[in-house]
DNA sequence: CCCACACATGAGAGCGCTTCCACCGCAATA
DNA sequence: TATTGCGGTGGAAGCGCTCTCATGTGTGGG
């Protein structure tokens, strides 16, 4: 019997000289118990290094009371973005500030039916996708229905949490029309992301207002795409004289492309992001853009999801203008 | 009995016409099972939507299959810079093609114990800390041990996985004295972060070494303390010829401070990082660092525990100087 | 002095699952 | 025909915990 065996509940109690129902309402903090019994059952557990078995809790309690963050579209790019990180760790925050445990889901782009999958259910408080597709969030499983939010664009019985991307989106360009400039390129993010959708809308819009042709370029939110779409902006139109990039990434990028290409910043072409990272300040110029409030759209969510606060359809989070020096 | 509850086994093994038992051996793919019987159970889980509850297949398989990351150090500086971030996407990465789950743990700096109360123990099969202290790591329960690894300093009982910090730092103040450089200043790590020790030392070291006076400056990882530093530093001393920061995101902040105060960078003062995280390529001047592998550092942390592979005491990654126009 | 009423406690059921074990039938071998 | 072997199967135990319920054990009022 030398066998090293981690301490069950059982063995608390023995040693405490109590039942297992009273060790148990001293280590839960549920019902009553006196001092003498609490006393001994902490000093019990205290001795034998005790710790509660979570999967036979979660089994009797059925209160899954677990956070899930599942992040679609596993590529590079996704990795490289701080945005991810900023989710995660924000979302991770809030759930340790209410001592629930946060469980992570890297979910390939092409199959959303692993969204289904990784609902191993009652474990589960409640999910968080970021960035889904519309089709993936179909697949939600019905006894997670209600718990579930989305930051991006969001679906039937699943509210989402995002920026104002066509706001955000009418305040750099209209500031690009204010300034002087008139042949706007854009560049837009992976186009399986349907958020971007409403950032074109409104590039288009205002280009139309203002009597601008739209030049729009495909991106994905990386650096080196943006450097690439600078090129290709500059050879498909030359009269080119400002870059609108959905991602502040893109824009640096965009940024070393321009300046590889010998055009001059914000003299030449103007240039404006999209998010305000941190970076954005420190860049040479340094970068105009919209901030994208991550933080704050991150805790609204986990806070939603936690909270079973789940009224309302979409919450858009206001985008700031924020003008520096290249555009 | 029209209550919607979720299907259990037991139900598909009803609907199947089999005992559970054989129901369970179907979904879990273990033991022997009859074409004829695979079919029916199949069907039913098909039809009930069942999926098995994770908590209660824990508690009797005992294999706690979960990648943990705990992650030490809740300040915002962890939150903005893109390490962490990183660092949980390729663990999880890593875990998700194993398909087991991680969870993700925030831990305070000042809350050693906090460690040990996350080790909800057995439904874990694996932890991965996040730059620890000594002092965390002592406090890891028994049950975890062997199944326990860090990404910074480690431990007894704990390898470590870290950036080759000492080389790294050689490398840098090496390349800055070779360019005639000879009054470096440091920006440092945040104090508890044991893993900078290295790195002090090994910059005294070449310092010495080329007969330079150390000038050390703490700091914290962040751009804004890194623009504090470059005014301190050239306030404290004028004569100042480079400044070397243990991490990117402050060089770039020093590299800010410095244009603030008018000195050419590198004219006047030379800049180096360390980390070359994707601005550093993008800033103006380009900022010459030294790389870290993190998504091979969180690969390899991650694969170690996951394969029960704990051998060694620690791991360095070896970093390369990437010489850019900073310095 | 006895009953009512708190409070503290322990026995035991049961959460949903895996897995040991005994069992059954059937083909292959002696 | 009697014996073995084996794939397939169901009964039942039990993982570690929570929680209901019945049973003490002490207090104050009638």
């Amino acid at each position: 019997m030398t066998a090293e065996r981690t301490a069950t509940l059982d063995d608390v109690a023995k040693a405490a000289g109590v039942s297992r129902a009273t060790a148990s309402r001293v280590v839960t903090g549920q019902g009553p118990a006196s001092r003498h019994a609490r006393d001994r059952v902490a000093a019990a557990v205290a001795a034998l290094g005790y710790v509660p078995d979570a999967a036979a809790r979660a089994l009797v309690t059925r209160t899954g009371t677990r956070l899930a963050i599942a992040v679609i579209g596993h590529t590079a790019a996704v990795l490289d973005d701080p945005y991810v990180g900023r989710v995660l760790t924000t979302a991770a925050h809030v759930a340790a500030e209410r001592e629930v445990g946060v469980s992570l889901h890297w979910l390939p782009l092409n199959d959303p039916g692993s969204l289904a999958r990784l609902a191993d259910g009652r474990g589960l408080g409640g999910l968080v996708v970021v960035n889904p597709t519309r089709p993936a969030l179909e697949t939600v499983p019905r006894n997670l229905r209600g718990r579930v939010v989305a930051i991006g664009v969001g679906a039937r019985d699943v509210p989402s949490f995002d920026v104002d991307n066509r706001a955000g989106t009418e305040g750099v360009v209209r500031h690009l029309v204010r300034t002087g400039r008139r042949r706007i390129a854009m560049v837009t993010g992976p186009a399986w992301l349907p958020c971007g959708d409403r950032a074109v809308e409104a590039y288009r819009q205002v280009l139309h207002d203002s009597g601008g042709e739209p030049r729009v370029v495909p991106g994905d939110f990386t650096a080196v795409r943006g450097a690439r779409a600078a090129a290709e902006i500059m050879a498909r139109w030359p009269d080119t004289d400002a870059v609108f990039a959905l991602s502040d990434l893109t824009a640096l990028g965009v940024l070393d492309g321009l300046h590889a290409l010998g055009v001059q910043v914000p003299g030449d072409v103007a240039v404006a992001g999209f998010d305000d990272i941190a970076f954005a300040g420190l860049s040479r110029p340094a970068l105009t853009t919209s901030t994208h409030p991550v933080e704050e759209i991150a805790t609204a969510a986990a806070q939603a999801v936690l909270d079973r606060h789940n009224t309302g359809r979409a919450t858009f989070f206001p985008s700031r203008l924020v003008v520096r020096d290249s555009a």
